[in-house]
RNA sequence: GUGAGCGUAGCUCAACUGGUCAGAGCACUGGACUGUGGAUCCAGGAGUUGGGGGUUCAAGUCCCCUCGCUCACCCCA
């Protein structure tokens, strides 16, 4: 046993009762997809690099340094998807639907790629579901996707959520807010941390959410200038309808002034759905809207919102509060050779009838099977050997009641579809 | 990238201040019960105590390095 190979850093194999959690995951995620008329898209796995470092912001951390990027046989630099955004955007572009069907709905699901220290909710290889409207502008349509979000959330029974939500702007109004953010902070500079004071230069609005206590209480102050005091007249109104649609659809909200988002291609509305009980890595879901990032990635003006949200973290939540659901199967145990054709011919029967089994085989004893099929959590026993061969029927036992009755083939399906109907 | 804690059978963990300490339970396989599970009992397989080096008469136990896991910072979903 000394060289096993492992699953690579920050990766994991997804197996088990687990598995039943995230099919039921992807099951309620679908759902609301069709309710909403969000349609699937799938993109690749990884993209060309240049399509992060436009679309997610040069200065921003994922592309600075958590990105999964290769050079290819043929020299092209390519990168393992951080986020589906962009990929979701590119495509878009790529298949002309700006020009022909400049208004879609779409969804995804799976694999992103961030090389990160791991830690809990937090993998190198995690899985996102994601929600993007492209073509939308309207400030009901970043209410839909809140909505959405929240749908989901509440179908799987996800407490104690809390709703943030904040404005931070456009390219017009931002930057007023920004200069006056730096001139408030000028004189306060020393009493910001470190990695602070490079974001007065690089990136001021980071300033807003570091965690660092010195930094927080530079904002526990009232007098910080607020981004709501400089927003433009568009991006106000935009707001304040939105605020007002989320109180329509009674989804409770809280408006944090200092909540802005990592990712360079977030414009007017950004959201943050945290919950409580996962730790430090607490954001279950996130998004906003993203008016730039079409012409940032080459494309014509096309608005856009959307949210993406972690199924680990979710999957964490779930493992608390759901029990897994176990699919009704059927266990056939044959006791010799015969008895292993005659169970192989009655699975075509099976399959006809849409029942599942688990098949094992002979060589083990009974005793083996009754255990097994129990692990399996598994409730019928299908049992033919000699004495049921040679009466032409199966011996069906219910585990869970201990009782074992014989009965011929068409018998035997007729009660296995009742019991599958019943379950 | 930074910090802290931890690495003993597939899993959960024992082994007092270094001295029969390489163990137990669960699980697995077989048997008691020659075709009947959840209980009990017995037996068995499986670990160069993550890896390497050092201190010592003696190291799972102390020191160093390394790898890995976990949590936190950071960041985000």
């Amino acid at each position: 046993m000394a060289e096993v190979i492992k699953a690579p850093r920050g990766t994991r194999d997804i197996l088990g009762e687990e598995v039943f959690l995230w099919q039921r995951l992807e099951e309620v995620v679908r759902k609301y997809a069709l309710l909403f008329g969000y349609e699937e898209i799938r993109t690749p796995i990884f993209e060309h690099t240049e399509l992060f470092t436009r679309g997610v912001g040069e200065e921003t951390d994922i592309v600075q340094k958590e990105m999964y990027t290769f050079t290819d046989k043929g020299g092209r630099s390519l990168t393992l998807r951080p986020e589906g955004t962009a990929p979701v955007v590119r495509a878009y572009l790529e298949h002309g639907f700006s020009v022909h069907e400049p208004r879609v709905k779409w969804y995804y699901i799976g694999p992103m790629f961030r090389y990160e220290r791991p830690q809990a909710g937090r993998m190198r290889q995690f899985h996102q579901f994601g929600f993007e409207a492209l073509g939308f502008g309207e400030p009901a349509c970043d209410a839909e996707i809140i909505h959405l979000a929240w749908m989901i959330y509440q179908e799987l029974g996800l407490l104690d959520l809390s709703l943030e939500v904040n404005s931070i702007g456009c390219p017009l109004c931002r930057p007023r807010y920004i200069a006056r953010l730096r001139e408030y902070l000028a004189p306060l500079e020393d009493r910001l941390c470190e990695n602070c004071r490079r974001r007065l230069v690089s990136n001021p609005l980071r300033v807003l959410d570091c965690k660092v206590e010195s930094c927080q209480e530079v904002f526990g102050e009232a007098t910080f200038p607020k981004i709501q005091d400089f927003l433009c007249d568009a991006c106000r109104k935009h707001e304040r309808e939105l605020f007002t649609l989320l109180e329509n659809l009674r989804i409770p909200f809280a408006v944090n002034h200092r909540l802005v988002r990592g990712l360079d291609y977030y414009t007017r509305t950004v959201f943050e759905i945290k919950v409580r009980h996962l730790g430090a890595q607490d954001a279950v879901g996130g998004g906003g809207r993203y008016d730039g990032l079409s012409q940032a990635l080459g494309g014509p003006d096309v608005p856009g919102v959307g949210f993406a949200s972690g199924m680990e973290r979710i999957v964490l939540l779930l493992e608390k509060t759901t029990q897994p659901s176990f699919p009704f199967r059927v266990y056939l145990a044959p006791q010799d050779e015969a008895g292993e054709g005659v169970l192989l011919s009655l699975s075509r029967e099976l399959v006809a009838c849409g029942i599942p089994f688990h098949l094992d085989f002979a060589t083990k004893s009974l005793k083996y099977h009754l255990k097994h099929a129990q692990r399996m959590r598994i409730r019928f026993v299908v049992i033919v050997g000699e004495s049921e061969r040679t009466r032409g029927v199966f011996a069906l036992k219910d585990l869970a009641s201990g009782e074992q009755v014989s009965l011929p083939l068409s018998e035997l399906l007729a009660r296995l579809r009742k019991e599958r109907e019943l379950c």
